[in-house]
DNA sequence: AGCACGCCGACT
DNA sequence: GTCGGCGTGCTC
């Protein structure tokens, strides 16, 4: 039998089949093959009688973990994100499978004898092997170690005159560093409203896409384990997509206490071993329901009821480099394949998928009530330009002000919100506008108190702190923007003993961290919680009564046609975190334009309403989702090489045009930030009707393939998050 | 991705 | 004379 055989290399001069020799194995197998000189893994997506190629060399079969629906789905990826087969294949196994190593593989652990007490095995082991004494005292120590740890550490003979003696037992395990833990199903039985039983009803007997648009606190994830239980029951299986930053304890608890050892949990705190064990219980089909971040929609689920998007809006959706996809579409397709609904839930959806269900291409659903009778906050909106022309200069508004000392007088906790999208704190000259740059990346610098340096948030470069201008020697050089550490700074200024928290990409740089500094703030170890949009979304925060967001408007002034979208998904998101208990809670928000469309509807939890404006602008403005931005971008350690590229691509991107036309072309400049990581970066833009989207980007992947810079890369984006 | 082949500059 | 730089091309 001839295989035909992707290899485990991620090239795209590779990125074909290679034929092998081998047994009959079902397409979708793993298989050990040797490849040039080197010897790789590889799957078999195709098989066939004869071979235009002699001298085959043999392929030996592993095991087959990628089913044939799983195979559909990666043609439908390859051809629609122009991703190469590895790339795909990669993301429906996991790492383990990707070793030369059976999967299977265990390693000896070696624990104390619990029997007996340590001084007694001591004495069995004599006085005279001193090497063995401290090995065991290492072990009994530690609570046990991997075998190949321990020779490493004490050697053959030491660790081996231990096994011999029978003072250590021999036991064989994966290397998981958790054990799982099996927890019982507890039933509380929960009595749906109305709203929530017709949603469930709706989306059990139905078919196709869903919205359930409802607002914060309606109840949406009872609907959703209603419609897995419905599915479970049916004997079908289900999938639950949630933003990473969802994936807490606290959530993850809350499925294991519903569904038991029914749901396999994908998220990013595992270790290649843990992963792969869900993996394979769902391969198996011990887990029913998958929940998990942005790659969990890949599990190897069979017979898929239901696929549920959780906050459907969250950028997190969209996967960002190497292969770039877009999870709502993928989900769209898998639902297809398997005859399951599809089902996102927000409470401010995406415009496009708002557009769609106002079009009947989806099911609408809508909760407008809060299950509890508690209402959402009171939006205040304090005009800070008026603040500012009544000789109030701080970064805090007298109500701002007047509410924290309320708030902190009752005990009271509060979410201070920096909207700093796009920006950073960068240091400027007040004498000649000097702003401070990076050498290699061409962005501000962020001033850092902490370590009285620059730093480039970018590439992570640091500079010495600036104590002069370098332009023009002027010592008035100070800190443009404000930054949560500024804000943490002022605040103390008027509240001396307050006690505050920080929270950005500075303090957060790992994710423990992040949990850490939430959980303090649940505990009541701070009153004040400062933070960029991370902190605006996940926990819930009883004690927080006030929420103030302190530059409302930042992200309007960015150059992005999603401005107001984020900005509206913001405040909603925000105002969320204030009041969720018995007390009512209080949002202040401070803006310089206080008259902006988006502010209107925020405060009255109008999404609808600023819906209609706000698709009614991107129809005038021919933005998506009535167009597709495509850029090309382009880099390399050479200008020349990519200035050549780009020149290439700009004319084949003309010719095309003039072609088959309906589409903007908005130009080919350098991008906004030139240099990255010592790349020079030049893009090409331009704006296609969906109409001719189908026919155009293949050609613009074409034209990319062909014009590659010789030092460097090429890649097509679709939609891009930010134009950086 | 590796690895071999192959063609020009600096050196014991 | 040779050692070794890395551009180019191939891997079933």
């Amino acid at each position: 039998m001839i295989l035909e055989v992707i290899v485990d290399l991620s090239n795209s001069e590779v990125d074909r089949t290679f034929d092998y020799v081998g047994e009959d194995m079902p397409i979708g197998s793993r298989v050990s093959v040797e490849f040039g000189k080197k010897r790789l893994i590889g799957f078999v997506i195709g098989k066939k009688e004869t071979s235009d190629y002699d001298r085959l060399k043999e392929a030996k079969y592993l095991d087959t973990p990628i089913s044939s629906e799983q195979l559909e789905l990666m043609y439908y990826l390859r051809q629609s994100y122009h991703l190469r087969y590895i790339d795909v294949l990669r993301l429906f196994v996991p790492a383990k499978l990707r070793e030369e190593r059976d999967p299977e593989f265990t390693r000896k652990y070696l624990s104390i004898d619990g029997s007996r007490s340590l001084s007694e095995l001591c004495d069995v082991v004599g006085g005279r092997a001193l090497k063995q004494l401290e090995a065991l005292k290492y072990i009994a120590a530690n609570g046990g170690q991997f075998l190949n740890v321990l020779i490493a550490k004490f050697g053959v003979s030491a660790i081996n005159g231990l096994r011999e003696k029978e003072v250590v037992i021999e036991s064989s395990v994966h290397e998981r560093s958790t054990p799982m833990r099996t927890l019982d199903k507890k039933d509380k039985e929960v009595t749906l409203t109305s709203a929530q039983a017709d949603a469930v009803k709706r989306i059990t007997g139905g078919q196709g896409v869903f919205l359930l648009h409802g607002v914060t606190g309606s109840g949406k994830t009872e609907v959703y384990e209603r419609v897995i239980e419905d599915m479970l029951s049916k004997g079908k299986t289900a999938v639950m997509l949630v933003p990473e930053i969802s994936l807490t304890p606290q959530m993850l608890g809350l499925f294991r206490a519903r569904f038991g050892d029914k749901v396999a949990i994908l998220h990013s705190g595992l270790n290649s071993a843990e992963r792969y064990d869900e993996w394979k219980r769902v391969r198996d089909g011990e887990a029913k329901i998958v929940i998990g971040a942005r790659s969990a929609i890949f599990a190897p689920l069979e017979n898929i009821g239901a696929i549920i998007i959780d906050e459907e809006h969250d950028t997190s959706y969209l996967s960002e480099s190497n292969p770039r996809y877009d999870t709502k579409s993928v989900a769209k397709y898998r639902a297809h394949l398997n005859g399951a609904v599809l089902v996102l839930g927000s409470a401010t959806p995406d415009i496009e998928t708002y557009l769609n269900a106002s079009r009947g291409e989806y099911g609408l659903i809508t909760l407008s009530e809060r299950i509890s009778k508690h209402k959402l906050p009171e939006m205040e909106i304090v005009d800070m330009v008026q603040e500012f022309r009544s000789g109030n200069s701080s970064i805090f508004s007298v109500a701002l002000l007047d509410a924290i000392r309320d708030a902190l007088a009752r005990n009271e906790q509060i979410m201070l919100f920096l909207n700093r999208r796009g920006f950073a704190s960068f240091i400027r000259c007040k004498e000649c506008g000097y702003v401070a740059k990076c050498d290699d990346c061409d962005v501000s610098l962020t001033y850092h108190k902490e370590d009285n340096e620059l730093k480039c948030h970018y590439c992570g470069k640091r500079y010495h702190a600036l104590t002069k201008c370098p332009s023009c020697g002027s010592d008035r050089i100070k800190q443009g923007r404000i930054g949560t550490e500024k804000v943490v700074e002022e605040l103390k200024g008027f509240f001396p003993n307050v006690r505050a928290l920080r929270m950005d990409n500075d303090t957060t740089a790992r994710r423990d961290s992040y949990l850490k500094i939430l959980s303090s703030f649940g505990n009541h170890e701070a009153d004040v919680l400062v933070g960029t949009q991370m902190i605006a979304k996940g926990h819930d925060f009883s004690n927080v009564t006030l929420v103030g967001i302190l530059e409302a408007d930042a992200a309007l002034y960015f150059s992005d046609y999603r401005s107001s979208e984020r900005t509206f998904q913001l405040i909603t998101q925000v105002a969320g975190r204030a009041g969720r208990a018995e007390k009512a809670g209080r949002v202040i928000l401070q803006t310089y334009a206080p008259r902006h469309y988006v502010f209107r509807f925020g405060k009255d939890y109008d999404y609808t309403g600023f819906w209609k404006k706000e698709i009614n602008t991107r129809l005038v403005t021919k933005f998506p989702p009535y167009t597709k931005i495509v850029r090309v971008l382009l880099n390399s350690t050479e200008e020349q090489d990519v200035v050549d590229c780009t020149r290439n691509v700009y004319r084949a991107m003309q010719s095309l045009e003039k072609e088959c036309g309906k589409f903007v072309y908005l130009g080919a400049a350098k991008s906004p930030v030139t240099r990255m990581n010592g790349l020079v970066r030049y893009q090409v833009l331009m704006r296609i009707s969906p109409e001719s989207f189908g026919e155009v980007m293949p050609r613009i992947y074409g034209a990319a393939d062909d014009n590659r810079p010789k030092k460097g890369s090429i890649f097509v984006e679709i939609n891009p998050q930010s134009l950086i």
